[in-house]
Parts: C-alpha cells; structure tokens; sequence
DNA sequence: ATACCTTCGTCCC
DNA sequence: CGAAGGTAT
C-alpha cells in the first residue's frame, strides 16, 4: 500500500528536477513501475501469453533517455516473497484472477472495451517478464540486479552504500526505508521531482523538526504499511502527531492502552518485525557478490529474523541477481521456458531428474535452504559463470561469449515456439501459478533503437526463442550423458 | 479536521 | 501504485 498520501504532504521539499541535471551520475531504477506502465499498453497481449515487446520497448526508450543525458542507469527487479507481505501479495494475486475471469467474460459477451479494461488490471509483472528485459539488457551491456526480495530496499542499499547517486522509483516506501535521495514521477521526457533526505526539517505540511530517522520510520508503520495494517483510525496525521509527542512507538502505543484503545498483543509483536524489515531486509550487494543486510547488523538482535526471508547460497545469490534464476522457485529461466513450451510431463520428469542430479552435484542443499514454500530445485550449469555484469564498468563487449552467441540461432529447431499456445491455459491460472507468460518469446536485439526499423525484420527471422535454444541444446546434451 | 472508501488514470494511437 | 473526491466520524 505503500505510506498512504504520503508525497502530497511532503510538496513543499519536493524539488523540480531533469534527468539532465543528473549527468554523469548513476541511478537506480525502480524497474517495475516502468515495466508495469509499459505493459498496460499491451495488457492483453501479455496476459494471454501472445507475443508482444511493447513493455520492454517502453523500459527501453526510458533507459535510452537516462543514456542520453549521460545517466548511467542500474535496473533493480524485485525478487524472491517477503513473508511479511505474503498476504497483500495473495490478496494482488487474487484480484487479478478475478480480473482475468472478469475480462475473459466481458470478451466472450463481446464487450472488447470492458474486456480491456480487465486485462489492464489483470496484468502481472512476473519473473518471466523481467527475465524478457533482462535479456535485452545483457546485449545493451546495461547494468541491472535482481533483487533478493524487495527491490525498495536493493535500491536503498546502492544509494546508502554509494553505488548510486539517486533512485528513481514511484514509491514512497523508500522514504521509511532512509533512502537519501530519490526521483518521483519521472515521465517520458526526464522530468519529475527529487526528494532529498536532508530536506525533511524544512517541510512545511507536517513538521519534522526534532525528528530523527527513527521516528520517520516508527511514523510511517504507525500509519500503515506493506509490512503491517494500521490501527483504525490511525493515518499519517495521527502517526505523525503521535510520534512528535512520544518520540517513539512504544510509548505511542502505552499512551493508546492507557487511553482506552485495544492494541491487540500480535500488533506490537508484528511493530518490531515491520521496523527490523526495514532496517535490516536482506539485499544483494554486488561488489562482494553476495547477500547483506540494508544495514549492518548488531549481535544483540541475532535472535530470529526468519521474517525477512530464507537466507541463501552465495552462487544462488549470484545467479538470482543475474536474472538466471527465477527468484521466487529458483528454477533456471531456460528450464522453466522449456517446460512450458513442451508442455509434457514426460519431459518434465527427465528435467526433474537432471535437476536433481545437478543439485547434488554443487551441494546447496540443506541448511536454512529446507523450509521454503515452492519445491527448492536449484541447479546450476556451466558452473562458473561470469558474475561481472554489474559490478564492472562499461567496457566488457568481448567477454560475453553467451551474448554473441544468443543472436545467431544456428538451430532452427523449434520454430513453433510463438503464437499458437497461451490461450489453452487461460484456465489454468486457477491455479495461481506462474503460468503462461513464460510461453511468451523472448526477443532479443541489439541496438535496439538504432535500429529500429528492422523490427520487422526481427520478427521476421524468428529470432524469438534463441535463448531456449540454447536451453534446448545445454538439456540435450546433459540428458544424453 | 481526519480517516477511509471508491474511482480513475497510468500506456498508446 | 498515487491522486482525487466524496463521505462518515
């Protein structure tokens, strides 16, 4: 939900500002907003899983005007279900299925306009669809990172660790999270508005004098949000007022008994995860290659932090923050494109059996690994990858064998891979799986708009499922063995 | 005055 | 998701 009506009370410090004015810097990009705006066009397209490119088109043309402007931008993808917001996300998930039934409906009724309008709200960022952009991205030599869990706080991270001047994001919720400088609203031509840490004290809605950073952050939980409801009746106002006379949420909440308002006992109990979620969600930190808290942790709150996740291996780590990985199952992009383009059981079994021949081979199982919801079936192949996409800079064009390699399908194999299929499985989101945009190809070009006017041409040459191609082949091969 | 609920636009042509 | 407007307290 993020912090309800949050920005429209911080006007008077929020700062006109052009993409321009950032030259030379780089920012972090809130990659779903983008993704998410850019898919509305084609909601229709995506959610039956036909063959569209107008979201990526959409990031694209925004990453090319940040270039443009001498903005060198790092794309954050969410990653892997916060337990914390495991309802929301069911209650999202939800309300998409029904969206999706509604405008299955409305098209059979021939109401297409209605139908449109379902669609639009049936749309899902998945893993699958970022995976799409992320392929792109890796011919563009963009820099990118999937983020362990939430990307909120993987940006906050690389603005406070420095890696990035600012961020750009449409949600508030980086504000509670203390990220020093962010960039909302930002459209098509570059221009939106900064936020700046150090201008809270100077805000004329709501006084933040005396605040510190602590009781920004007790203030936005106390008014509500992803990670805990609020108190009816509470909203910012309150919260805000609250914290200015109590300086902090315990004494807020003491003050709320003794004056008659039931606190149920689970609230303060969830109150301390909600701020230790904040403070301390486990990011990707991409000069060391591996998983970290936001912010160090101290010894004394060693006790039980499973709210913010499993923890993982450092290779899995890695290649979640490749975009090789699906974050939530784990599963390889290219394992789980095959399986929904054959569709058949009997080759999922042969894959199942790989996979776990594959697992045991690079021994990551066990430990913290065990208890997550979706079956942990991790592999990984061609084990020693390069992991420098993001922490180098520009100049790696040549050591990117799998780049070069991803443009030539020398294989014609499998040419029915678009269009075609989807439609059957339109039912299938019952299930609320991650069905079938995975079914959807991934196109892949370079100079992608340089070049624009042979996007006929692209089509044209089924370049669509080169990297299930390759997929394809890397399966074969190790299934023979 | 405040909080809460609902509706609408986001995209593109 | 945020913005905006209506409404109940």
């Amino acid at each position: 939900m993020g912090i309800q009506g949050f920005l429209p009370l911080l006007k008077s410090i929020m700062v006109p500002i052009h993409i321009k004015d950032l030259k030379g810097c780089s920012v972090a990009v809130d990659t779903y907003s983008w993704l998410h705006k850019g898919a509305l066009s084609c909601s229709t397209e995506l959610c039956k899983g036909m063959p569209t490119t107008r979201h990526i088109e959409y990031c694209m043309h925004r990453v090319n005007l940040l270039r443009h402007f001498g903005v060198k931008p790092i794309l954050v993808f969410d990653g892997g279900l916060l337990p914390m917001k495991s309802e929301q996300e069911n209650k999202r998930a939800r309300a998409r299925k029904d969206n999706l039934a509604r405008a299955v409906e409305h098209e059979s009724d021939g109401n297409s306009a209605a139908a449109y309008e379902c669609y639009q709200k049936a749309v899902d960022i998945s893993p699958q669809i970022a995976c799409e952009l992320i392929q792109v991205l890796k011919q563009e030599n963009l820099q990118y990172i999937v983020a362990p869990y939430e990307a909120d706080a993987q940006m906050t991270f690389l603005a406070i660790s420095g890696q990035v001047d600012a961020v750009i994001t449409e949600d508030s919720d980086l504000i509670p999270f203390g990220c020093p400088r962010i960039i909302f609203k930002m459209d098509k031509f570059g221009q939106g508005v900064q936020f700046q840490d150090s201008m809270l004290q100077k805000n004329k809605e709501l006084s933040f004098e005396g605040f510190n950073r602590q009781m920004l952050l007790e203030m936005c939980i106390l008014s509500g949000c992803d990670y805990l409801q609020s108190l009816s009746g509470m909203g910012l106002k309150r919260a805000h007022a609250s914290i200015k006379k109590f300086r902090s949420y315990d004494k807020v909440l003491k003050h709320l008994r003794y004056s008659g308002v039931s606190v149920p006992p689970f609230y303060e109990e969830s109150f301390k995860k909600a701020i230790l979620t904040f403070q301390y969600q486990r990011v990707y930190d991409p000069i060391n290659e591996n998983i970290v808290h936001l912010s160090n942790i101290s010894d004394d709150i060693g006790d039980e932090l499973d709210f913010l996740g499993p923890t993982m291996p450092k290779d899995i780590a890695q290649r979640i923050a490749k975009g090789d990985l699906d974050p939530i199952t784990k599963m390889p992009f290219e394992v789980l494109l095959l399986l929904k383009q054959k569709g058949n059981s009997e080759l999922l079994g042969c894959h199942l059996l790989l996979l776990m021949k594959q697992r045991t081979l690079l021994h990551i199982d066990s430990e913290n690994w065990g208890s997550v919801p979706p079956p942990n079936i991790h592999i990984g192949y061609s084990s020693a990858t390069n992991n420098s996409e993001f922490t180098e800079s520009p100049c790696h064009e040549k050591k990117s064998p799998e780049h070069t390699v991803l443009r030539k399908p020398r294989q014609p194999i499998h040419k029915p891979c678009l269009g075609l299929h989807g439609h059957t499985n339109v039912q299938d989101t019952a299930e609320g799986k991650t069905r079938e945009e995975a079914t959807r190809k991934v196109t892949v070009r370079s100079a992608y708009f340089q070049h624009k006017q042979v996007e006929k041409n692209v089509y044209g040459e089924k370049q669509d499922c080169l990297s299930s191609g390759i997929a394809i082949d890397e399966r074969k091969n190790a299934l023979s063995e």
